[in-house]
DNA sequence: TGGTATTTTGCATCCGGTTGCGCGCTGGGG
DNA sequence: CCCCAGCGCGCAACCGGATGCAAAATACCA
């Protein structure tokens, strides 16, 4: 069907290895029989198979890009940016959504099976030992949005999500609220734990503020907007530190089927700053996350890994920034 | 580094062939043998190659899904379907954003020269010459969301947008509006085309009614947002079928800094049904088009095709519905 | 022009598997 | 007990291409 080096060897009047060479970066051929193949090649339309090359290069160009998180709109410009980075470098990604793949352990292995060259987990709700399974394979992996202080051996590139949470709750201070909370996304995201962390941390340092928390089962709209129904129903805070922007919509929404105002009766404050929460009908509050750099970073590291497997763990942080809009009041 | 089959054969004392064998589904193996060779392989943590393997079998279970729509909030439905779906097949998605890539004839080669089973062309606005050139390769192409009348040769799946598009007008005569518009998608996907078209022709039944036209640029919020602040400055119509729930929010946002009310001042229709039509701050009615179902047919679709490549090709329409929220006035 | 240094080239082997073919073994029927 | 059918196994070739090595071709220099 598809032509081959043999095809093409023929054609031209060469041996196989002469065609390898002529595709093979860095290899000696001269120009009369470079030119000589590649018509030959040119008329026959062929293109070296990529996987049959890998057996012996040991490169497919095949990046694994694992996550499951398929629900919070900041993936689908996560997912853009990954495309794209990727590809401007001759990478691959294979998409895997570990939502609905019950074991883990399994994809690692599938992707072992097809000899990536590397993986990028991008997901913060996973656990750092899944991350961690690659890196025992000898596969370089990079953990965007992961947690860097709890697994020194796996790169990781994101924010420091402790410091995120201290800035929330300073914001929510400045503005005088006397009542704060944080309403986080899974409870066993090392993201929510670390905003918790820090948010806790600064309001434990106004005595005269008082603290509470709860938690969404997802980092989704439905799962803020349940969780917020239900804090209404027991009485709620003045403020809302959410732990995501789509969480922060969902709250916005039990608030606003509540008949209660935002930022009148309560204020809410989100994080990532994802293209919606600027539209005019939300304009929420938000901390932005710099996802384009955050992505970018991890392309970069990855290919970086690629040329140095042996490189040393890295964690690679970026500051945030409150981005006002209308969901909390003026500050003091 | 990892164990290849003749590891596995070396420590069952057996050939590679058996080792194969016990592998190869459906192949000729005697229990005692099996179990020797699963007790090796088992101890070494053998997994065959599937890249090694996929030379002779010409097999390698790689689907290109490729789409250029990475800014409507929809695709992340989309790809979160088609993911889960292929990967409950066994199948594995090799994505491509085209958004960047100047030339669609590069990830033609690009996706052969990884030898995928078949690709998934998720988009509207790529050309159908596009899905087609794979076609010309012999590699299997479903057309997701695709037009269907013009390429009788490659296999569709999607909505009869024509009829979407009468069944909005239908929507607003019913409700009386008499001055009507359509705000489509860039003017160059079929889609945008063909609901214009069924648009028209609905109107066209209704002398009394007046209609115009104009088109966003792409399928995204700030399309829709930049067109409709356009349309405000030069005398806007009653009511407005925009040709995405992503442009039609874009659309509402406009009217909002207008000052304007909807659905008094303006009536707005929308079509997709993603979920944040749904939320309270947005209420969109629309027109729902069957995502999960289009996916999913388009999933089996593609098996289908991988058994019996040399299948008849196919459209599969999906009928869509009209979900009344609170952006169009009564029905008279 | 001769001789050596340097490229280029082809041969053969290998990457990790699969598979057609033929042989040996087993088993059942006569 | 013999014969033949049929299953199970190993051998060797092959999938498409890369590469070490040595031979061939070219370049360089005196």
């Amino acid at each position: 069907m598809t032509p081959t080096l043999k095809d093409v060897a023929a054609r031209a009047g060469v041996s196989t290895s002469a065609v390898s060479r002529t595709f093979t970066e860095g290899a000696s051929v001269s120009l009369k029989m470079r030119e000589k193949v590649e018509k030959a090649a040119a008329e026959l339309g062929f293109r070296p198979n990529i996987l049959a090359r890998s057996l012996t290069t040991r490169r497919t160009k095949l990046i694994g890009l694992v996550s499951n998180n398929f629900h919070n709109p900041i993936f689908l410009e996560v997912f853009d940016l990954f495309t794209r980075g990727l590809q401007e470098r001759g990478l691959r990604p294979l998409l895997v959504n570990l939502s609905s793949e019950t074991d883990p352990a399994h994809s690692v292995q599938m992707l072992t099976q097809y000899s990536v060259d590397g993986v990028i987990v991008a997901s913060s709700t996973l656990p750092p030992a899944f991350s961690k399974a690659f890196q025992d394979r000898g596969i370089p992996v990079v953990n965007t949005f992961g947690r860097y202080a709890s697994s020194p051996d796996v790169h990781v590139v994101g924010i420091d999500n402790v410091e995120a949470g201290r800035m929330a709750a300073r914001e929510l201070v400045a503005r005088g609220y006397g009542r704060v909370a944080f309403l986080g996304g899974p409870q066993s995201a090392t993201s929510t734990q670390d905003r918790l962390l820090g948010f806790c941390q600064e309001i434990a340092a106004h005595p005269n503020i008082t603290q509470t928390h709860s938690f969404a089962e997802a980092y989704s709209f439905e799962a803020g907007r349940a969780e917020m129904l239900r804090l209404l129903k027991t009485g709620h805070a003045e403020a809302y530190f959410c732990g995501d922007d789509v969480l922060s919509i969902g709250v916005l929404s039990a608030i606003q089927d509540a008949a209660l105002k935002v930022p009148q009766d309560i204020g809410v404050i989100g994080l990532n700053d994802m293209e919606m929460a600027g539209w005019e009908s939300i304009a929420l509050t938000t901390i932005r996350q710099p996802i384009r750099q955050i992505v970018t970073s991890s392309v970069e590291l990855m290919v970086a890994m690629l040329a140095e497997p042996d490189r040393f763990p890295e964690a690679r942080l970026f500051s945030c920034a409150v981005i006002e809009r209308k969901t909390l009041r003026p500050r003091l």
